[in-house]
Order: structure tokens, then sequence, then C-alpha cells
DNA sequence: TCTGGGGTCCTAGGACCC
DNA sequence: TCTGGGGTCCTAGGACCC
């Protein structure tokens, strides 16, 4: 069997944590920006009717009034509830796989002859006590029934936050449950295209045929099909895997027409993605810049455009990045249009161990090394004073377009930025 | 006025190779 | 009727996840 933990509301359940007077008062957390809803508590989803993505400008009034609280996302709060979260769950469930910020899954094969739904009872109250943040459980045999069981301990076995889907009556009760569009792997695109179908529980979508299912959804979708029949097709992950791609990209707390502000943005994106990519000790061949206005817009107003940038050698270093993402930034820049955002791919992503000079390129390999060593020396720096302690001229001082966070709370459990307030010489 | 950000995987079609 | 076959690489777009 497998079991999926997944935080109840976690965004809003870490807040509350440190924020008692928040607790059983309708409120949500927002997305960058502050631009809309992205954790609502029950309260807010049940009282209010708020919904996932609800812009901002519409749950205004219903703030001012006093019956909603909200917070902009503490992200560094929340990671390091998680980590306490996961630590907690390994003391119990050893083989662990950390999917998302809120949820892990766990393989129980080595749990043989316990009384599972208990163990998971126990393990439950227990991250509540150590940390204050309400889970859910859900053991299934495959991490698609996992996650069904975890939907229907939220909704139907609120008490113990706990559902065991074992028996052949129980699966069978999950999936009649089980709207379609609920199933982990069906999106709202298949979704309708299913409903369509008269096709609306996920029972009903187990008993279509395995050649129906491909021809209508492809690979993906006959996975999710024989995941919920019980066969295994999604491993666990138990190492996290090197990623493919970074991008770094942020909507600007206003829209901007000047170039020089876009500049200074897109060098500070292109910075945190290349300090992601040596955190992974990758170098990337490749990248793509691209900026856009609002789109929402009426269409004249609208202009989107991105370009593709190959680099004669790969590397991480952010000096090389910037220059060459500069470059690429203003040959799509049009002089008129409010941008809204500017972002950066980096993508061709491979081990910098596995880096060969270009035969006519001239930075040599003694060079290359040299770099490497530097910018090794600024990330310690950043990591141990505080991000943005060193930082290239082009990123800028002032960052008049820096997202807005109106309403962050504390990180309450971490320390550097908190404590240390470094000036920009 | 105001609508998030960061990922992965798959497919189709075009360009190009021999 | 019938206009090769096998392959790679790239891009764009669609779908999904949190």
């Amino acid at each position: 069997m497998m079991a999926l933990i997944d935080s109840n509301n976690f965004y809003v359940s870490a807040e509350r944590v440190f924020q008692p007077e928040l607790r059983d008062k309708a409120g949500c957390v927002l997305s960058n920006n502050d631009g809309c809803a992205i954790s609502r508590s029950n309260e807010a989803k049940e009282q209010l009717g708020i919904r996932m993505g609800t812009p901002f400008f519409m749950m205004r009034e219903q703030h001012t009034s006093g019956k909603l609280w909200w917070r902009s996302s503490n992200y560094t709060l929340y990671q390091d509830m998680m980590r306490r979260i996961t630590q907690i769950v390994r003391d119990t469930f050893p083989d662990q796989e950390i999917y998302s910020i809120d949820e892990c899954f766990c393989d129980l094969a080595t749990f043989k002859h316990h009384d599972l739904e208990q163990v998971a009872i126990d393990l439950r109250r227990k991250i509540l006590q150590y940390t204050g943040v309400p889970v859910c459980i859900g053991i299934g045999a495959t991490k698609t029934l996992a996650k069904i069981a975890n939907k229907l301990a939220k909704k139907q076995h609120k008490t113990t936050g706990v559902y065991y889907m074992g028996t052949a009556a129980q699966i069978e009760q999950g999936l009649k449950d089980t709207e379609v569009d609920d199933v982990w792997g069906i999106g709202p695109r298949y979704g309708i295209k299913l409903i369509k179908a008269g096709v609306y529980t996920a029972y009903d979508f187990v008993n279509l045929p395995e050649d129906y299912v491909l021809k209508l959804m492809t690979i993906q979708g006959r996975r999710t099909y024989r995941e919920l029949k019980g066969l295994r097709c999604i491993p666990m992950e138990f190492e996290r895997p090197l990623k493919e791609g970074i991008s770094t990209a942020r909507s600007f707390n206003c829209m901007i027409t000047e170039r020089a502000p876009l500049e200074e943005a897109l060098a500070c994106y292109v910075a945190n993605a290349s300090q992601k990519l040596r955190a992974q000790k990758s170098v990337c061949a490749r990248f793509m810049v691209y900026a856009q206005t609002s789109q929402f817009v009426v269409e004249k107003d609208r202009y989107t455009n991105d370009i593709v940038v190959k680099l004669s050698q790969p590397t991480s270093d952010t000096g090389t990045l910037i220059t060459e993402a500069l470059k690429a930034l203003r040959r799509i820049y049009v002089k008129g249009y409010r941008y809204q955002k500017v972002g950066v791919e980096l993508r061709d992503l491979r081990p910098q161990s596995q880096v060969q000079s270009d035969l006519f390129g001239k930075v040599t390999v003694e060079k290359q090394d040299k770099l490497q060593l530097a910018m090794a020396a600024v990330d310690h720096i950043n990591k141990v004073q505080g991000r943005n302690t060193i930082v290239h001229g082009a990123m800028g001082f002032e960052k008049k377009w820096s997202m807005r966070q109106e309403f962050l709370s504390r990180r309450y459990t971490t320390r550097i930025e908190d404590v240390i307030v470094v000036k920009a010489i």
C-alpha cells in the first residue's frame, strides 16, 4: 500500500500556527503580487464562497468589512514548516517521496502486518501536536488511489482525518464517490470530454474499455486508468531528480513601459535562476527570454514575444547569462506597450562536469574554472549573510517594480533576512 | 485600476540528414 | 490508385500537477 499525507489548506494553516487570532475566521493567502487567493480556510470556502484564484479586487469588500483576513504568501515559512512535517512522517514511514510543498507519498510495503489505519491516525495526531498543522492521510494500492483516499479523508472522515481504501468494496465505493475530474491526472479539459461522453465518476471511468481511454486521452490517461485499477504505473521517486529547466518570472507591481526597469528586473530573475542552476551543479546551453503585457487588456494593447538564445559555451555564470539575456531582451522590446512581466527560462541543462570547451570559443577552461570559484564564493556569502548581499550592478537597487507583498507575515521559524539588515553599497 | 509562479510530459508537424 | 524509408532535432501547443 501507499500513503499520501497532505496538509489541509496548508498556507492558511501555517499562518495560523503563529497568529492564533486568525483561527476559526475566514481567511486566505494571496498569490505572489497579492493578485489572487491561492489558499483558503474552510470558513472562506464555505461561508464566503471564495474560490481558488479569486482575484484580490473581488474580495476587497469582504476584507474591509472585517469578514475576511488575508496574508501575502510567505514561502520561507511554508517551506520550513513542511520540512518539519516530513521529518515527523519519516520517523514512522521512512520510504518517503516529497511530492510538493504540502504533500508526501510513502511506500508502506514494509508495514504488511500492521493496522495501517491506526498507525496513520497516530501519525496524524503527532503531526498536529508537534507542528500545529492539520493533515489528512489517504491509503491505497497506488499513488492515484492514495490521492482519492486522501480527498475522501478530507470530505467524509473529518474526525480521524484518515481513510484506508483497502478492500474491493471500499475501493468501489471510493471510486463511486469521486467525480471524474477530481481524479489526479484528469484536469478540466479531459473532465469536460469525459462528462460529455457520459462518464461522471471515477467508477464510470475505470469501467471504460482501455482502448477508448487511450484514444481519448493518450498514454497519460491510460496510466491514470491503470492506476485506478490498482496497477502501480507511477513509481516512487525517493531522490529528487535534477530539474530539466529552470524558469523565473514575476508580474510587476505596476505596468512598465521603459526599457531600463525591464532590464533590471530581468537581470534579477536571471541571477535567481542561475543560482538555482549552480545549486544543482548544472550548466545551461540555451535559454529563453520573454516579455508580455497583461492578457486582460484590449487586443491592440496586447503584446507578447520571446526569443531563444543558444550559448556557444554552456555556463552557469550569472554575469555571462545576464549579458546575453539583456541582449535578447533588447531585440524583443517594443516601445509603447505597458509590460506586465518579463521572464527567463533556462533550458538544455546538463551536469557541469560534462562541459567541453568550445573549440573556437574565447573562454578557456581555466577562465571557466575561475568563474566557477568566484560564483561559489558569491553564493556562499549570500547564503550566510542574507540574499542579495552581493549583487550584479545590472540588477539595480531601487526595484520600484518589485513584487507587491503588502500583507507579509514574519518568517517565524528561520533567521537570516529577519535578523540581519543588509544595505547595498 | 486590480487576475500567480514553477514545473513535467506528450504529440504533431516541419526541416533536415543519408 | 500506388511517387522510399528511417531517422534526428526542433518548435509549438496542449494537457496536467501543485
